[in-house]
RNA sequence: GGGGUGGUAGUUAAGUCGGUUAUAACGCCGGCCUGUCACGUCGGAGGCCGCGGGUUCGAGUCCCGUCCACCCCGCCA
């Protein structure tokens, strides 16, 4: 069709007429969104990356080219070049464009396409799995495009601003060791040593610590990670980190310049500026207060320690926990007399998913409390619970009684669940939180040791450290979090700079001295070459994004996602390969024997 | 590894207690239509009921297994 305008060149986007291009002669390509035949004239909108625009084909200004413009199908490539006209009263104000639209009068289909497995509008209704699979048209379309553009423009500004900062954008090898804790390796099979493989980088921390260690001070890198672990909503096998690395400072100026980061990504993104300095809490406040080390601090329904009050009660679910060293804690619902019996139940089944045996609930009365739970208590009983926790007789009072961390999982479970069916989170509030100070180590019960927090490259506190000895689960490490509207955005850690403390954290985690130089020999020996102290953290990229652009999966901030088995529907990856390739490289597998 | 939900025209869904020819909307194909913008309107085509077994005179429907997707627990320093 229609050669002779092979040589048209773009000369404006679909996003781009206005009023003042009327009269213009201009040429657009793009997709053909959707046509509306009217029998003598046709109207068809052309879509890009910048808008859509409306065209208009006129049958009695020329037959053959109306003709044409009939066999255009959805999704179609056009290439058109017309005339700028307004439409006058009958302009669309919902379109950015609407005030024109062009009368064309050459037309070139640059490309046809097959008919869509869904059409390319703002509200589809198609399977995610189908979208997974056609994601090239799923990406067309504009609630993901304008995420994945969000995306793009919050690693500019990333760049841009830690540039400005006097940060090195720095490389680190993808092709690496693998090292024990923390996930699963990922592991690429070595040709050339058989038998052999290299790990893909969990995060590319011992490298930046290196990097430090050269003198390469002020690292920054946007880079893929990978854990071979089961996935959720907001977790995929392969991710991308903000990673940041400082020498020759301490948590504050770790704080000051993410403080800085964060507000001007916030500002530039949502004209949203932050109070800074953002505020800071203890992990054992965050704990205590809200259950979970990453708060979410847009609405109340704190949980408050009852445990004094009622260990002596004759409620023995309470007593029992108390003297057993447990906790009771509770959660006060704000109107929440009016609980039906199913959402108490609804409530209980996630005390219990979180490994709490029930809840306990009352609701408020003028009389008093009702519920299984009110005959415990005399009213002077209920009258002190009642003003520990503030609660009155609208509200509902939950209780989870058991061991601290049960206690504090299945309350701070139940705040969440709580908070989103009573409607108590607030739209386009943003309540960011450093959370500092957390233990170095925690103990595994199952295998008998003790296993770092955050990584075993972590510093206790100096105050701390002889607590190393003594008491080590009591030892806070120099490591902190950035969270907001309770996802943690990123975290990192004032690292262990000397050799000795190294080795003897390696010690602690029960890593021998052969195993530590076998898989750390390399920075234990780098540590003995004047490694300057430093620290840094590592923002996870794509939950910033997904609570920046307001969506509920990763998979819609990532342009080529995997599902949760990890597998990319749109390239049938992962596959088998064939023998051969398996031969080169020395591997037998165990499937299909 | 465990639990939950789902899989029926191209797409999204309905399908009652197991019963005759499996419905609808959108999309697609064709006709008509000079101001549409999710155009309208008339007509048409379109089915391995995820897959494999079983029960039954008879299975989309019941049972067992299996695959895929989503959500959650474990896991993810």
């Amino acid at each position: 069709m229609a050669e002779f305008v092979s040589e048209l060149k773009r000369t404006h986007t679909c996003g781009a007429l206005r009023g003042g291009d009327v009269g213009a002669t201009v040429v657009l390509m793009g997709w053909v969104d959707a046509t509306r035949d009217l029998g003598q004239f046709r109207f068809v909108t052309l879509r890009d990356r910048f808008g859509v625009t409306q065209l208009r084909f006129d049958a009695h200004r020329d037959a053959d080219l109306y003709a044409d413009s009939g066999r255009a199908r959805s999704e179609w490539v056009l290439a058109i070049q017309g005339e700028v006209v307004s439409r006058g009263e009958n302009a669309n104000r919902e379109l950015a464009t609407g005030e024109v639209e062009v009368l064309v009068t050459r037309l070139q289909v640059l490309n046809r396409s097959e008919v869509p497995k869904f059409p390319i509008r703002d509200e589809v209704d198609a399977n995610e799995d189908l979208r997974l699979e056609y994601r090239f048209l799923d990406l067309r379309r504009r609630p993901i495009q304008s995420k994945i553009v969000l995306r793009a423009e919050i690693t500019h500004i990333v760049r841009d601003f830690l540039h400005g900062e006097g940060f090195l954008d720095l490389e680190t090898p993808v092709l690496t060791k693998s090292t024990p804790e923390g996930a699963r390796d990922y592991l690429v099979p070595s040709r050339v040593h058989p038998g052999e493989f290299y790990a893909l980088p969990q995060s590319p921390q011992l490298f930046k610590q290196l990097y430090m260690i050269s003198g390469y001070d002020r690292y920054f890198q946007i880079c893929r990670c990978f854990r071979d672990e089961d996935l959720r909503a907001d977790r995929q096998p392969e991710f991308t980190q903000i990673d940041i690395e400082m020498s020759f400072i301490d948590r504050d100026d770790i704080y000051a310049v993410c403080d800085k980061l964060v507000a001007r990504i916030m500002r530039e993104v949502h004209g949203v500026e932050l109070q800074l300095p953002l505020p800071r809490m203890s992990y054992d406040e965050a704990m205590a207060r809200f259950g979970v080390d990453a708060p979410d601090l847009r609405y109340g329904l704190e949980l408050s320690d009852v445990s004094d009050l009622v260990a002596g009660s004759s409620f023995s679910v309470f007593s029992d926990a108390v003297a057993a060293g447990g906790q009771v804690k509770a959660i006060v619902v704000p109107g929440g007399a009016d609980l039906s019996r199913k959402q108490l139940d609804e409530l209980t089944e996630v005390a219990k998913r979180y490994g709490a045996k029930g809840l306990a609930w009352a609701k408020g009365s003028a009389e008093g409390w009702t519920g299984p739970v009110a005959k415990f208590f005399d009213a002077d009983a209920q009258r002190t619970i009642n003003e520990r926790l503030g609660a009155g007789a609208d509200d509902a009072i939950v209780w989870v009684a058991d061991r601290t961390p049960v206690v504090a999982a299945a309350l701070g479970n139940v705040r969440k669940h709580l908070a989103r069916s009573r409607g108590l989170i607030p739209a386009g509030v943003y309540k960011f939180t450093w959370v500092v100070d957390f233990p170095l180590l925690e103990f595994d019960a199952d295998q008998n040791r003790w296993f770092a927090m955050h990584h075993p490259f972590t510093s206790p506190r100096n105050e701390d450290i002889p607590l190393l000895d003594t008491d080590p689960g009591a030892v806070k490490a120099r490591a902190y979090d950035l969270v907001l509207n309770g996802h943690e955005l990123g975290g990192g850690s004032i690292r262990i700079h000397d050799q000795d403390l190294q080795s003897k954290m390696f010690e602690l985690l029960g890593i021998g001295a052969e195993e530590a130089e076998l898989k750390f020999g390399f920075l234990l020996n780098a540590l003995r070459h004047g490694a300057p102290p430093h620290g840094g953290l590592a923002f996870g990229l794509d939950r910033i994004v997904m609570l920046l652009s307001g969506a509920e999966s990763l998979r819609d901030v990532i342009a080529f996602p995997k599902t949760a088995s990890a597998s990319c529907l749109m390239t049938r990856a992962p596959s088998p390969v064939d023998a051969g390739q398996l031969a080169e490289l020395g591997i037998r597998t165990l499937k299909n024997e």
